[in-house]
DNA sequence: ATGTCTGCAAATCCTTTGCATTTTA
DNA sequence: TAAAATGCAAAGGATTTGCAGACAT
């Protein structure tokens, strides 16, 4: 996939982790101060994440474990623990799919997704308009993009700080 | 919702539709057109489009119908040939809802869902920082935003002219 | 040792499908 | 009236839940 081929700007250069402490490391210390356990079906699938460094599907990191690493409901409730925890990110797309992806430094990047196969790679580049160029230079075709905007709108803030004054945080 | 509040730019002006036909005449016609039929539950579910003029999940469209309009299985199968015949876009949020919106005319737009109650808007504007601001002077708090590509990749392009030269159209 | 995680099985939820009946053109 | 669309019921697939046993701390 592009985001790991070394070098080639402006996508992804595929050393987000080579700062200080390797990224399994790095996941594992989140865990643990979270007061959660280091498991071996939980370190496997932290992996298969870093591995992929790109969003990848519950069925997808499931196959990519060892066959018999842990079940599938396993790698269901693991996910949710890590979204909690903000150690992964999940992404939905044009066609549905929920994609989680790791993010161990909350780093903002778009992605390119392939209206025929569904491939998902990540892009660290400015916005929109050059960036629709470049991927046509770089061979895709049809490219269109989508743009959403979240926040928390005027009357959940009112309704939030009347009752209790914590209350939007990550909702649904 | 602000999308209709009479000329409240850069949001939605509310008067998308009043130029010579009627939206929902407009709609029919592209039903009849396509050899389709003009039946009393399309047609209900069409109005509901037209009247919220904003992303809705199928239940919601079925309930803004009369309580007997039609089944909700017939709801989605409706959905599923305007899709088809692209009077509807889908829409797939970070919530993993994949909402429904009419789509008359092809305009591009972006969306603002809010964060706690999964209200969701449309936003006629330029792009992102000048937008995320013009949202936190609206009232929106804790404004982030998505931004996806969409095209078809190198390697699918190549085995689409390879087999069938007409292959790659409206893919997963 | 003990409270947390996991595996397995079964429940649940959303969506799709099959087929007889109704509706549109 | 003939083809297309709908309603109802039931199937299907993905995700969640309950609970006994296994495992990290």
């Amino acid at each position: 996939m592009i985001a790991s081929t070394p070098s080639s700007h402006p996508l992804g250069s595929g050393k987000e982790f080579s700062r200080s402490a390797s990224p399994i490391d790095l996941a594992c210390a989140r865990l643990k101060s979270a007061g959660l356990r280091i498991t071996q079906p939980r370190v496997a699938i932290l992996e298969a994440l870093i591995r992929r460094n790109a969003p990848a599907s519950i069925e997808q990191l499931h196959r990519d474990l060892a066959s018999d690493a842990c079940d599938l409901v396993t790698v269901y409730r693991c996910l949710a623990v890590f979204e909690e925890l903000g150690l992964v990110r999940r992404c939905f797309f044009h066609n549905g799919a929920g994609l989680y992806e790791i993010n161990l430094d909350d780093s903002h990047h778009y992605h390119i997704v392939c209206k025929s196969c569904g491939k998902v790679e990540r892009i660290d580049a400015a916005l929109t308009d050059p960036t629709e160029r470049m991927l046509r230079e770089r061979g895709y075709d049809q490219v269109t993009h989508l743009v959403e905007f979240f926040g928390v709108c005027p009357d959940c803030r009112k309704k939030a700080t009347e009752s209790s004054p914590a209350a939007v945080i990550s909702a649904p």
